[in-house]
RNA sequence: GGUCCGUUCGUCUAGUUGGCCUAGGACGCCAGGUUUUCAUCCUGGAAAUCAGGGGUUCGAAUCCCCUACGGACUGCCA
C-alpha cells in the first residue's frame, strides 16, 4: 500500500486567515513537497450564514504571498473538483442516507431552541445513547411517524448514532495513540436542516473522494477525530482512511489561551499575513506584508513555531524547509508567539536582499516624484541603511536625508556636541572639501584625517556635528560614505552656516552668532 | 462540570534507543570588543533543582504512577 501523498488545506471563508492557519497550510505544503505528493486547497463553506465576502480571495492571496502553492484546488482546478463544498452540495446527502439505512444515523426533529432549552435545564446534556430515546426522532417516532413529519415538510437534521460502550483507538502521527470511549461522544449532526452537510460529514466524504492520504490540521480537531474515525468505518472506508496529525496550537504572547484575532492589534503586532478590512464592520486588522515583513522571513519564523529540524540551523529557505521537514519533529505542546523573534528573522533576510529590491520597495513606498530617478543612487542609499533597519517600511525614514536636507537636528546631539568652536571647525573642513574628489569615501576620509591631525583637533569634536549637519541625526552609516553619495554640492550646502544656522534652536544660536566662523 | 491533549531558561526549542546533560542552541536581556556614531559583527555573562511528588534502576529530563497547572473541545461553526 504505497499510495501517493495527497494532503489538503481546508479553510472556511469566514474571515481572514490568521497565522495559525497559515502555519497549518505551510506544514501541509512542506509535507506534500517533501514526499513528492500534492497539496489541495479546498474551501469549506458549508455554513452559509458565516460566509464573509472577500475571505476566499484573501486566503488565496495570503498563501500566494507566502509562497505556498497548490497543485489542485479552487484556483487551479483538478481531477476531483469542484473544490468548494457549496458546489458539491448534492453529493453529501446520499452518504447520510446510506448511514440511516445501515442504522448508523437517524433523522431528528428537535429544534435548535428545544435543544438549547435542554442544555440549559440539564447539566452536561448531550444527545447520546442516554437521551436520544426521549427526543423527537425517527428512532422514537417510528417509520410512519417520521414519514408523516417529513411529508409535512418539517425541518430535520440527520444525526450519527453513536454506539455505547465502544473504545475508539486512533494513531496520531504527532501524539501517538489516542483512545476515547464512545460513551462520551454525542450524536453529532451530520446533515443540517438547510440541506448542507456539517464539517464532520463533508470533511470525511471529501477527504475520501479526493484520495487524501494525510489529514494535517489544528489540535482543536482532536476531540472530534474519533467521530471521524467512526464515520470512515461506517461508510466502509476504514481501509483507506487518511492518517491523522494534529498540530499544536499557537498561543498568545501574554497570559493564556490560543492566539485570537483580536490579540494582534491589542498587543501591537499583526496576527494576519495580510491587512484585512471587515466588509461588515469596516474594522481593519494589520498584516505582516503591510508591516514590512518579507514573506521568506515570515515563513521561516512560522515554520519554527512548533517544529524544529533537530540541528542548530535557524535560517531556512522554503527549499531548505521542504528538505528538512518531518512530522515527527513537530512539537506536541502549544507554541507561544514571540514578535521579537519574528523581527529578528526579518532583519536577517533584509541583510541579504539585493539592493535593487530594496530600492524598488523604497520607490513604491515613497511614490514617484519625491525620489531622484537615479537607480544607482537609490540602491546605494538603501544599501547603506540596510543593516540599520528591521522592516522594509523603515526605508523611507531611514534614507530621507539622502534625498532632502534635514529640517531639524537631533537635540541631544546638539546639546552634547555643539560647542562655540564648532562652526569654525566645520568651516575649516568645509573649505578643504571645495576641491575634493567625492567619488571615493576613502579620499574624503583621508582629507578629514589630515585636517584633524594638522590642526590637532579631536576628531569626534568635528565628526559628530558634521554628521548632524549632514543628516540631522546622531547615528547612521559612515559620514564619508554619506558625503560621497550625496555629492559635493549637497554636502557643501548643508555645511554652510547660512543654511544650518536657521535650523539650530534659538538658545544655541545665541551662543554662536557672537563668534562667527573664522 | 465532562472528555481529550499537553508541561525543559522570560520565549522558541535540543534532548526521541535511560549513562557523553555539572541540560546545548536561538531570540530577548546584560557586559566587553570592533566602528568617528548608530546598527551590524565578535566575545563573554545572567537565565531551566527538566511542573511537583512518588516509584523502577547501579544510573532518569528521558520509563511507570499520582497530583497540580495550562489548553482545546463540549453548536443544525468550522
Amino acid at each position: 500500500m504505497n499510495n501517493p501523498v495527497r494532503v489538503r488545506f481546508a479553510p472556511s471563508p469566514t474571515g481572514p486567515l490568521h497565522i495559525g492557519g497559515v502555519r497549518t497550510a505551510l506544514y501541509n505544503y512542506l509535507f506534500a513537497k517533501k514526499s513528492g505528493g500534492s497539496l489541495i486547497l479546498r474551501i469549506e463553506d458549508t455554513d452559509q450564514t458565516r460566509f464573509v465576502p472577500g475571505a476566499g480571495e484573501y486566503i488565496t492571496e495570503a498563501l500566494q504571498w507566502c509562497g505556498i502553492a497548490f497543485d489542485e484546488g479552487v484556483e487551479n482546478g483538478g481531477p476531483y473538483g469542484p473544490y468548494r463544498q457549496s458546489e458539491r452540495k448534492d453529493l453529501y446527502k446520499p452518504y447520510a442516507e446510506q448511514l440511516i439505512r445501515q442504522g448508523h444515523a437517524y433523522v431528528a426533529f428537535d429544534t435548535a431552541e428545544e435543544l438549547e432549552a435542554l442544555r440549559k435545564a440539564e447539566a452536561n446534556f448531550q444527545v447520546d445513547a442516554s437521551t436520544r430515546m426521549r427526543m423527537k426522532n425517527s428512532l422514537t417516532l417510528g417509520a410512519a411517524g417520521t414519514e408523516a413529519l417529513l411529508a409535512a415538510g418539517t425541518p430535520y437534521v440527520i444525526r450519527i448514532l453513536i454506539p455505547a460502550g465502544e473504545q475508539i483507538v486512533m494513531q496520531d502521527l504527532i501524539r501517538g495513540e489516542v483512545s476515547v470511549q464512545t460513551d462520551i461522544l454525542d450524536d453529532k449532526v451530520l446533515f443540517k436542516s438547510d440541506g448542507m452537510p456539517t464539517y464532520h460529514l463533508a470533511n470525511v466524504v471529501d477527504d475520501h473522494l479526493m484520495h487524501i492520504s494525510h489529514v494535517i490540521r489544528g489540535e482543536e480537531w482532536l476531540p472530534s477525530a474519533p467521530l471521524h474515525v467512526l464515520l470512515y468505518r461506517y461508510l466502509g472506508w476504514e481501509d483507506s482512511m487518511p492518517r491523522f496529525a494534529h498540530l499544536p496550537l499557537l498561543l498568545r504572547p501574554d497570559g493564556n489561551g490560543k492566539l485570537s484575532k483580536r490579540d494582534g492589534d491589542r498587543l501591537g503586532f499583526p496576527v494576519f499575513p495580510l491587512k484585512w478590512k471587515d466588509p461588515h464592520t469596516g474594522e481593519t486588522s494589520s498584516g505582516y506584508r503591510e508591516a514590512g515583513f518579507l514573506p521568506q522571513a515570515f515563513v521561516n519564523f512560522l515554520a519554527l513555531l512548533g517544529w524544529n529540524p533537530g540541528t542548530e540551523q535557524e535560517l531556512f529557505s522554503m527549499e531548505d524547509l521542504v528538505n528538512a521537514f518531518t512530522l515527527d519533529r513537530v512539537q506536541k505542546a502549544g507554541a507561544r508567539f514571540d514578535y521579537e523573534k519574528a523581527k529578528w528573522f526579518n532583519q536577517q533576510y533584509l541583510k541579504d536582499l539585493p539592493p535593487a529590491v530594496l530600492a524598488g520597495s523604497l520607490a513604491a513606498q515613497t511614490g514617484s516624484g519625491r525620489l531622484p530617478s537615479n537607480e544607482v543612487f537609490l540602491e546605494k542609499a538603501c544599501d547603506l541603511v540596510r543593516e540599520r533597519i528591521t522592516f522594509l517600511t523603515d526605508l523611507p525614514e531611514a534614507t530621507a536625508y539622502f534625498f532632502e536636507d534635514p529640517a531639524s537636528y537631533d537635540s541631544d546631539m546638539l546639546k552634547k556636541r555643539w560647542k562655540d568652536e564648532t562652526p569654525g571647525l566645520i568651516a575649516g573642513f568645509s573649505a578643504l572639501l571645495e576641491e575634493a574628489d567625492f567619488t571615493d569615501p576613502e579620499i574624503l576620509e583621508g582629507i578629514f584625517k589630515q585636517y584633524v591631525e594638522t590642526n590637532r583637533i579631536n576628531s569626534g569634536a568635528v565628526l559628530a556635528p558634521l554628521r548632524m549637519l549632514l543628516t540631522g541625526r546622531a547615528g547612521g552609516p559612515g559620514v564619508f560614505q554619506i558625503m560621497s553619495l550625496i555629492g559635493k554640492e549637497t554636502t557643501l550646502r548643508r555645511l554652510n552656516p547660512a543654511h544650518y544656522l536657521p535650523i539650530i534652536p534659538d538658545p544655541l544660536v545665541g551662543n554662536i552668532t557672537d563668534r562667527p566662523p573664522s
